[in-house]
DNA sequence: CAGTGAGCGAGCTTCCGCTTGACTT
């Protein structure tokens, strides 16, 4: 047995480690934490001084059980969890459930994982910071305290199952925010007016693109100015060059990389985390859950050497970048490239893209700034006190653009032109056109998964580790939803002005259009407002910001932990007691728009067992009240009492056909006929309400139709095997499974064999893949 | 990825942070 045990939080991070150390020293992990509140019941005695109530879960046993046993055996065990918090918070618990000694039992901490780093941790270790622990168990508590407490007011007030706390429901209310903005937002318009001028040297002739420096207000202002440049003669008034710069981008945070493989790649902030994940356990990458944006010497080398090297050493700038975010911790390095002289790897194409990612990021963080030349010309107008102002940018000297520019979330960012032709001062213009388009005010944007992390970040809400798992949370209680919304047209005008004559055009265009976007549910709404009313101190977004004050006073021994829980208990706790006490005779949300014309019964709206749903009666009535569910388009805010008695007409009976019923209803999936025990989904804008039979007949056949069309072929010998013709085209179903057909075959002329054989090939892929995990699980649990 | 299609009165939901799991013998 080794004299040495090492316990690190990471397996991958052990392996390397054990690397540096070398024979005297055996690492394992933690993997993470071992220890938590008990996961049932509340698990914090309020009584005894908020004394937290500890277990090991049940898939912590067994990791346990073997450090324990290690640790018995070695001379010395080296507590190596990260530096911070819950880092330490770690350490003191290992230290605890594995029963260790003071005396062979030493805390040491590195923030980068070098050889040098981490043998000079080994020269200067601590003790466990029993302050900085005591900071983690209350912010533990304090947020067991916070869920555990206000999850039941919502299913008391709104629905089972639902939850609250300090994270995500502030994420919820900044989504509900700005959906709510964006009800309220009226779009003003103004003119933009863009000339184009020509001008002549040498039998050349150039183009300046320039924009009038007001926008106008009506269509009126528009037009009189256009009118005036027709007799307008125009002129230089006034040329500068100023130089500018463009720095590179700090170097990946686990915030930042979502952000960049959302706007690049196109990943979801999940799929980011499991794609980098995949590159930390195979050693490219340097761990993924990082607030830090430090690079080690190490690296800064390495990328310094890279760059000389690829681009020539005036490309090379070396920099050292500072942490802004609130609340970092940073107790690892950014998120780079393990090997920076690996501009490639081998992998899935996602690996290979957000590898791509990291690598140009990681090596444009070291480069020279780009240096532009932004020019500004000022054209003057003979008979008006506006000018034109045109603008031309060139890049002198592309440094770090050469590699890799930082994308944006900003939909329609300036047109700048790039380069202007040379001008002097007082020389002619000739205007060749101008068009003033009427524009409208922008709303503020839906959040996406990633800028919502961002946004959550900014406010020193959640941690590296959580930004994933709360997105999925709020998305699996059903506050938000990721939806798709289809824009609205709208008019606008356009007046151009050419060889001195006006047209004035009225066109359309598509606006409000959004793609995979976070929208609120009712839920979401119903709660964020109850939560807002009842318990407005804790969806405060300074709320986490003014406890981490709490945190670091206790972790600077300044305040004893129980006390600080105490304080916010004593007030936090009372008017819990009151808004649970405080029996709405409704539930929270519910909105009555009057009654039912046919039997005056009253017509509400509220969340459901299953969501929004609405109601006519109520259960005090002997007769049972009717529910009907809302549409998705529908919200309970907004419905009005003609449009929730409606949805008491569906089903409805459309008509009869080859004599069966023709019935329209809304199911889960949308509107949809049936028929004959089989359904057909309604297309979008044919509501269930309106359908004529005759459309419904039509819409039938061709569903009878397509499901012909859909066998391609069948095979008797093998009556589950099938040929299909599905959504995505022709494929093999056999067993409930779905298999591709190769591109090079013709679907039609599969014989039953050449489908054995595709079969065949697909799950022999599949459990080779499964077989390889399995080995590495195989080799982990040996040693 | 490959197709779905109720119900709205009974008993258990829930927090945030650390980490990687993986039932065929």
């Amino acid at each position: 047995m080794k004299k040495n045990l090492v316990i690190v939080e990471s397996p991958a991070k052990a392996k390397t480690i054990e690397r540096f150390l070398g024979k005297d020293y055996h690492v394992m992990s933690s993997y993470g934490h071992i220890r938590d509140l008990k996961k049932k019941d509340f698990s914090v005695d309020i009584e005894n001084n908020f004394t937290p109530i500890y277990e090991i879960p049940d898939d912590k046993k067994k990791v346990v059980a073997e450090l324990k046993a290690a640790a018995k055996q070695a001379e010395t065990v080296w507590l190596a969890s990260d530096e911070d918090r819950e880092g330490e918070a770690i350490s003191w618990h290992l230290f605890d459930a594995l029963g260790l000694k003071d005396d062979n039992t030493k805390r040491i901490v590195f923030h980068e994982i070098t050889d040098t780093a981490i043998h000079r941790a080994i020269e200067t270790p601590r003790k466990i910071d029993k302050n900085l622990v005591d900071a983690q168990q209350a912010r533990r508590v304090l947020d067991r305290i916070v869920g555990f407490e206000l999850s039941p007011v919502l299913w008391r007030k709104i629905k089972p199952a639902l939850s609250a706390g300090r994270v995500q429901s502030v994420a919820v209310r900044l989504i509900v925010e700005r959906e709510r903005e964006i009800q309220q937002f009226n779009s003003e318009s103004a003119y933009r007016i863009i000339a184009i001028f020509t001008k002549k040297e040498g039998g050349e002739s150039f183009e300046v693109k320039a924009e009038y420096n007001k926008r106008l207000k009506t269509k009126e202002e528009a037009l009189a100015l256009l009118e005036k440049l027709k007799s307008s003669l125009f002129s230089i008034e006034d040329v500068t060059v100023k130089p500018a710069r463009k720095s590179p981008a700090a170097p990946f945070t686990t915030s930042t990389l979502q952000q960049e493989a959302s706007r690049k790649l196109g990943f979801s902030v999940a799929q980011t985390m499991s794609v980098a994940q995949r590159l930390y356990e195979s050693g490219k990458i340097t761990y993924m859950r990082t607030d830090s944006v430090n690079l080690s010497g190490l690296a800064i080398n390495t990328a310094k050497a890279e760059v000389t090297q690829l681009y020539g050493p005036e490309y090379v700038k070396v920099r050292q970048y500072t942490t802004k975010s609130k609340g970092a911790q940073e107790a690892h390095e950014a998120i780079r490239p393990t090997y920076i002289q690996n501009s490639a790897i081998d992998g899935t194409a996602q690996e290979k893209k957000l590898y791509d990612l990291i690598w140009k990021r990681t090596v444009a963080s070291q480069m020279a700034d780009a240096q532009l030349e932004k020019t500004t010309a000022l054209i003057d107008i003979s008979n008006d006190k506006g000018k034109f102002v045109a603008n031309g940018e060139v890049l002198k000297f592309d440094g770090f653009l050469r590699v890799y520019l930082e994308g944006t979330d900003d939909e329609d960012a300036e047109v700048t032109d790039g380069i202007l032709p040379p001008l002097t001062q007082g020389e002619a213009l000739d205007m060749r056109e101008t068009i003033a388009t009427q524009r409208f005010t922008q709303r503020p944007p839906r959040y996406t998964e990633a800028s919502l992390v961002r946004k959550l970040e900014e406010l020193g809400i959640g941690r590296p580790s959580t930004y994933a798992p709360t997105i999925s949370t709020i998305q699996n209680r059903e506050y938000v939803e990721k939806r798709s919304l289809e824009g609205e047209q709208r008019p606008y005008n356009v007046l151009a002005l050419k060889n001195g004559k006006l047209k004035d055009t009225d066109k359309t265009e598509t606006f409000g259009a959004d793609k995979n976007k976070l929208v609120p549910t009712d839920i979401g709404m119903v709660v964020t407002d109850f939560l807002m009313e009842s318990f407005p101190s804790i969806l405060d977004y300074n709320f986490t910001a003014d406890v981490e004050k709490d945190f670091d006073k206790i972790a600077e021994g300044k305040t004893q932990w129980n006390k600080s829980i105490a304080d916010f208990y004593k007030v936090f706790h009372p008017i819990v007691e009151e808004v649970s006490q405080t029996h709405t005779e409704h539930k929270a949300g519910e909105r009555i728009l009057g009654s039912d014309p046919k039997t005056g019964r009253q017509v509400s709206v509220k969340i459901g067992r299953y969501g929004a749903v609405a109601q006519i009666g109520s259960s005090e009535e002997e007769e049972k009240p009717l529910f009907a569910p809302l549409q998705k388009t529908q919200s309970i805010e907004t419905i009005t009492l003609e449009e929730t008695l409606k949805l008491f007409d569906l089903p409805r009976t459309v008509g009869t056909f080859r004599d069966k019923d023709v019935v329209a209803a809304v199911g889960r999936f949308g509107p949809y006929l049936r028929h004959d025990g089989k359904f057909v989904s309604l297309p979008k804008g044919i509501d269930p309400l309106e359908v004529l039979l005759e459309e419904a007949i039509e819409l039938i056949e061709a569903k009878e139709k397509k499901d012909r069309e859909k066998t391609i072929k069948t095979f008797p010998e093998e009556p589950g095997l099938q040929v299909l013709n599905g959504r995505y085209g022709p494929y093999i179903t056999f067993e409930k499974k779905n298999y591709k057909i190769p591109k090079n075959q013709e679907p039609s002329e599969l014989t039953l064999d050449r489908c054995r054989q595709i079969i065949a090939e697909a799950t022999d892929g599949t459990t080779k893949k499964k077989k390889t995990t399995r080995k590495t699980t195989a080799k982990k649990t040996k040693k």
